[in-house]
DNA sequence: GCTACTCGGGG
DNA sequence: GTGTACGAGTAGC
């Protein structure tokens, strides 16, 4: 067949009797979806000939090398010796090829315990180090010339004899099919075992026009044409399939669908006894066992929210990731407001309510579908960078993002891979925890008129800028060059292949952004992005734990230089006029005092030119007002713990303990109020009366019970816990009872007046009296620990928030 | 003090 | 899938 232009999407692999084939998944330039097979590519490892061991001897061995496991044996393809650089140093090592991808863990294994050889980079997935050897970058074009071949798939499938890179502009419009699903949840427990899905929205594009659909199984009156009535949950399931398949989107689009919507809707179809078989080669929806991701083969299941929890955090401002926040910041638009609470009660008696559910149901598809289209750019770009398709890249950290873009890289630099750490290593580094960073000690207090700044970028710019990685650390050759106030030196003869590496990355975006100041480009913008992503994120790449190229000596090294110049910085602060309230790691926050913000600006604007190249300071945010607080035994200010007070009435609170579902809503309440009484209002006395107020309420049991129960979740099965903490107890309770109660549940409980342990004090709602609950637990364990910090702050301790009688003290107050 | 467990997001 | 999240918080032991 004719040469054609494809875009691969994602990638999986099967065993041929000849050997494993890679499916490379995507879309032809003229709108198909289609297969390319790969069959020439074997999976491989490397092993190092031990000291004292004859090179070809070991080669022979090692091609003669035959391991059983189960079923399957495993022999080795071919053995040959190649130079690598390791660490700064040239090795020779071996590169084992094999037939079968699964054979790498078996053979190697084998080769380090049977036969004391050392082995390197035996657990980079084959599908992964296939895009990353052969340089195919998904959602880029190829030109790929091959022959169709009878796979058994859902889209035509050509076995390809060449793929070539085809030019650098990226699949730009991919058919997006965004879905959500709303359940039956009479408690706020979500029991997939036990309640059904009542609806499923879909939102996406059909030649241009808008596709939307909203299908439930009960039948009411209603104008929207797209609402379609099915008979049962069973009927739904079969045609959510039908849409998927009908619709053939490139992305499946869900928020939180990793962990809630694909999740239940197995669960349901499991039930039903429904193959979601919607997998382009006809295999099932699959959950990954770590609960990391459920994948369709040929669909990229895009779960919008892993992307903007792990990437997108360092430009989001908002603090909680609930749909709506999200929505309201990057797209300006809110959720629908419908009270969920009730959709079940709507759902049994009342069916001509569930139409506004419905139009909640779809709005909620909508927004994912915009958020996947807004952030679409960001995720081709840092899919571009990295090398990985995007439903791996998504759901990556930026620790591992970093890791394979170095894996990318190595390929070009003859770098052999460093193995993960082991369990035992790991440990040990975890007891190193860095405390490199510089923080700066905030005098606890309210301020107003606070600038922050971000200062990320020199943290890249200094590992270039000194060479600072772990092959150039304490070279032999020179001993100039020292980390201020260190002991570590780095090479200043040979280019170390991360400094390398960052460099490009850095140079790179310089050249963009000199093009974005002649003219603005939405994929130039992300593109730039994802370079600022990557190389902001090598520093904290070498402290981290889990990494292969960890180096605590090198990350010291970076921060080192890091103080050197954010010294200079504070001392320029001062010298212009302003007061440095903080500072932590890469940001700085500026008190304005008597100066306009445009003072602040030029201020910065003069730093940038003083540091050298591509370091700079760049303005995040200006807060009216903030409040940082000492810490739980002293008087001095706590590190990273602060609330902000933004400018469109949002706090950014960090560090505070609380706001998370196991607290009661009394907990969250008053913190927010005080909050907002003090940084908003900038009312403290008010602020200090309300709390006083809640106590007594308390004590007075007025507070009514719905604002104490706290829940927490059912992890497993109640016999299978060590811990009995109070939400097992009062799940015990509960079964006893005959409540339905299991692994998921959502456990209310509310903690009664009593001895013994909180466990022996916890109940369910039901069974305490309206006002019966322990008062003296909740001021103590629920108010008091959310506001103690903040009154701390205003000269009033714990005890005075505590005390029954303080007229005294509030009326020297109101004074 | 150490270990076990939970949260996030979702209805 | 050549795998098994993570970092921070609370309660129990």
């Amino acid at each position: 067949m004719d040469p054609f232009i494809f875009y691969p999407l994602d990638a999986t692999y099967r065993m041929e009797s000849s050997g494993a084939s890679i499916l490379l998944f995507g879309r032809s330039a003229s709108g198909e979806q289609v297969c390319i097979v790969d069959d020439q590519f074997a999976p491989y490892f490397y092993a190092i000939v031990p000291k004292g061991k004859n090179r070809d001897k070991l080669q022979e061995e090692i091609t003669a090398v035959r391991v059983k496991e189960e079923e399957n044996e495993y022999t080795v393809r071919g053995v040959t010796a190649v130079q690598k650089n390791y660490q700064g140093v040239d090795i020779e090592v071996l590169r084992v090829v094999l037939h079968n991808p699964k054979g790498v863990p078996a053979v190697s294994s084998f080769l380090s315990k049977e036969m004391g050889v050392k082995t390197f980079e035996t657990d980079i997935l084959y599908t992964r180090r296939f895009l990353v050897d052969k340089g195919i970058v998904p959602l880029m074009p190829y030109e790929v010339e091959g022959t169709h071949t009878p796979y058994s798939l859902r889209v035509p499938c050509i076995s390809a004899t060449s793929i070539k890179p085809a030019g650098d502009e990226a699949f730009k419009h991919p058919n997006l099919l965004s879905f959500d699903i709303e359940t039956y949840s009479p408690t706020r427990s979500i029991a997939p075992e036990q309640y059904p899905i009542l609806m499923i929205s879909f939102y996406g594009m059909d030649n241009g026009k808008q596709f939307k659909k909203v299908i439930t199984w009960k039948h009411f009156k209603t104008e929207h044409e797209y609402i379609e009535f099915v008979n049962s949950e069973a009927d739904l399931l079969q045609r959510f399939k039908e849409v998927v398949e009908k619709h053939k989107p490139d992305m499946l689009v869900g928020y939180y669908s990793d962990g809630f919507d694909l999740p239940y809707i197995m669960t349901r179809a499991k039930k039903y006894d429904i193959k979601l078989d919607l997998g382009l080669d006809f295999s099932e929806m699959k959950a990954s066992r770590g609960g990391n991701g459920v994948s369709i083969t040929g669909i990229v299941h895009l779960d919008i929210l892993s992307f903007l929890r792990n990437v997108m955090r360092t430009t989001l401002k908002t603090d909680s990731y609930d749909l709506d926040s999200v929505a309201q910041e990057l797209l300006g638009e809110h959720k629908k407001e419908v009270d969920l609470a009730k959709l079940h009660e709507a759902w049994d008696h009342q069916h001509e309510k569930l139409e506004e559910y419905c139009v909640y149901n779809l709005h909620d598809a909508v927004l994912t579908y915009n958020l996947a289209e807004k952030v679409f750019p960001n995720i081709t770009e840092l899919v571009k960078v990295v090398g990985l398709a995007p439903f791996d890249v998504i759901r990556m950290r930026f620790s591992q993002l970093v890791e394979w873009f170095l894996i990318s890289q190595t390929k070009e630099f003859n770098e052999l891979i460093p193995n993960k750490p082991a369990k035992e290593e790991v440990e040990e580094r975890r007891k190193h925890s860095f405390k490199g960073a510089f923080v700066f000690e905030p005098t606890p207090g309210i301020y107003y008129d606070i600038m922050v700044f971000d200062f990320r970028s020199l943290y890249p710019s200094i590992i270039t800028s000194h060479n600072i990685g772990p092959s150039t650390l304490g070279c032999s050759c020179c001993h100039a060059h020292k980390a201020p106030s260190t002991k570590y030196h780095f090479c200043t003869k040979k280019r170390g292949f991360i400094p390398s590496v960052v460099d490009s990355l850095i140079s790179r975006r310089m050249r963009i952004k000199e093009i974005l100041k002649e003219h603005s480009s939405p994929t130039l913008e992300a593109r730039s992005e994802a370079l600022k992503t990557l190389a902001n994120s090598t520093y904290g790449y070498y402290a981290f734990f889990g990494a292969r190229w960890y180096c605590l000596e090198c990350a010291q090294s970076v921060t080192a230089w890091g103080r050197h110049y954010i010294h200079e910085v504070i001392n320029d602060a001062g010298k212009h006029g302003f007061t440095v309230l903080y500072s932590d790691t890469d940001s700085i926050f500026l008190l304005l005092g008597t100066k306009k913000q445009e003072d602040a600006l030029r201020f910065v604007e003069g730093i940038n030119k003083k540091l050298p190249g591509v370091m700079e300071l760049s303005f995040e945010e200006y807060y009216p007002s903030g409040i940082f607080v000492p810490t739980k035994d002293s008087d001095s200010g706590a590190k990273k713990k602060y609330a902000l007070y933004s400018r469109t009435g949002k706090l950014k609170i960090r560090g505070f303990e609380a706001v998370r579902r196991n607290w009661s809503v009394i907990g969250k309440e008053v913190q927010e109020e005080v909050l907002l009484t003090v940084l908003k209002y900038h009312e403290p006395k008010r602020a200090f009366a309300y709390v006083k107020q809640i106590v007594h309420d308390l004590r007075d049991h007025k507070i009514p019970n719905e604002k104490v129960v706290a829940t927490t979740q059912l992890q497993k099965e109640i016999s299978h816990y060590d811990a009995v903490g109070p939400h097992v107890a009062v799940a015990t309770r509960m079964r006893e009872k005959g409540l339905p109660v299991g692994p998921g549940s959502i456990i209310p409980f509310i903690i009664v007046e009593g001895s013994g342990r909180l466990r022996d004090k916890a109940r369910i709602p039901d069974e305490v009296d309206e006002g019966k609950y322990d008062a003296e637990y909740y001021i103590s364990n629920q108010v008091v620990p959310a506001v103690e910090s903040i009154f701390k702050v205003l000269g009033i301790s714990k005890e005075e928030l505590e005390e029954n009688k303080d007229q005294s003290k509030l009326a020297d107050w109101f004074s």
